[in-house]
DNA sequence: AATATAGTGTGTATTTTCTACACTAAGTAA
DNA sequence: TTACTTAGTGTAGAAAATACACACTATATT
């Protein structure tokens, strides 16, 4: 397709926070940088927008190099356009996030040439990173922070099968608040979105917890309440 | 500044949905567009972005150069990046909502190259419009249909005086659904975020209704109650 | 076999918020 | 003065949110 539109030095990209959620900690996953500009730092996952690729796709693209995985939760949640921020050219960057389940294995495949590895960090011990990418991954944590208060994400990050303890602690570690066991359960058992299962968890040195799984259907029932103003 | 980047032809652009309330109804600006592609239909205002001016800083000058007004409420909701979304070339948008007080006086002032006009119209009686914008504008609608059940934007829409039923049926059209005049009147006054004033509406022919203010400082620590979850 | 340990699982009373619902008061126009 | 139109108000019942404590069960240890 030729184009009458003005060409301009300016690149898009995309940028992702990537969350797992593994042995209670909320983690992200980051990249070492193998090129300049910050060659050697750590930084968010991301990549150049090709002429004919559409966003979305580069954001899937993104995730499939790194992980390996396809049909993740993603999001894209806001555009960074500061003319600055990046030291080399006038790049705009659209944020996606993800949110992948960890299920024990996490082995990453950096089948990408831009990294020199990849790692699951916690969010609590990130290191610096480069361009605006601190602020970036705020923006991505405060949004999800909101969302899972109306929003049942949350699942997204853990195993298929689950015990209410598991989930609880999710939520803990993302709204960074303590909550109160009888009523966490009260109140997520009576969203009707949990189907019990006849399993139970197994390894573990104490009374084992009862299984759970996420049902799909309730979930898309209830979606559709979300945000009402009553009469 | 020299630039190592690739060099695409690409363009970012951004569009606006400008909400105003006028004699009851929601509207929004739109411009007839005075260029190809899409001459002579109807779009949202929207702008190339320059090598050196920020995304926010566009949007802003997109809402100067029509209304003459500074300091809008604005918000970026989302990037259509699509690669077909413009027939010219790849084009990625980033959309703003912008909401602002008509107060009367809604005189536009299309000093912009690419419009020949510039209106308001009722989001009920919409047009076709160029390019994806009826998209864009169904997710910014979406947007502050949304918003507004967690966070008082409605305010920006009215003028600065108002009386309790122009702000009830301001939340009647964006919700799209009738309200309980008690209900709603309890629930707004226990916000504490109105100041009610000593004078009342002028130039009705009925009993005339006290005028509220909206109350910035108390707005501002509502807002930072927005969604909790309990202990 | 007894015991320590660690996490599971449950109920109730109180407070707060949400909802439904109908009439009187005030001002203007004729 | 009357008719008209909108402003303004309260209460009871239902539902949801919160605060709070203890007994149970599975395993590991001695």
């Amino acid at each position: 397709m030729e184009t009458l539109l003005p060409k301009f030095d300016s690149v898009f990209s995309i940028d992702c926070v990537i969350f797992g959620f593994d042995e209670g900690e909320l983690k992200i996953l980051l990249i070492e940088r193998n090129e300049e500009p910050f060659k050697n730092w750590w930084a968010l996952p991301g990549y150049i927008v090709e002429q004919e690729e559409s966003i979305d796709h580069v954001a899937e693209r993104i995730l499939y190099e790194l992980t390996g995985l396809r049909d993740i939760y993603m999001d894209q949640f806001y555009t960074f356009g500061d003319v600055n921020r990046h030291p080399q050219g006038r790049v705009i960057t659209v944020a996606y996030y993800a949110m992948i389940r960890l299920n024990g294995s996490k082995e990453l495949k950096p089948v990408t040439n831009y990294a020199s590895k990849a790692v699951w960090i916690s969010v609590n011990e990130l290191p610096k990173l480069a361009f605006d990418h601190e602020k970036i991954f705020s923006r991505g944590f405060e949004k999800i922070r909101n969302k899972i208060s109306y929003q049942p994400i949350a699942f997204e990050l853990l195993p298929e099968k689950f015990t209410l303890t598991q989930l609880q602690q999710l939520y803990e570690v993302i709204l960074n608040k303590k909550l109160d066991k009888r009523n966490f359960r009260k109140k997520m058992l009576n969203y009707g979105i949990l189907k019990e299962l006849d399993e139970k968890q197994k390894g573990v040195s104490y009374r084992a917890a009862k299984l759970y799984k996420f049902d799909k259907r309730k979930y898309s029932r209830l979606f559709q309440k979300e945000l009402t103003f009553g009469k």
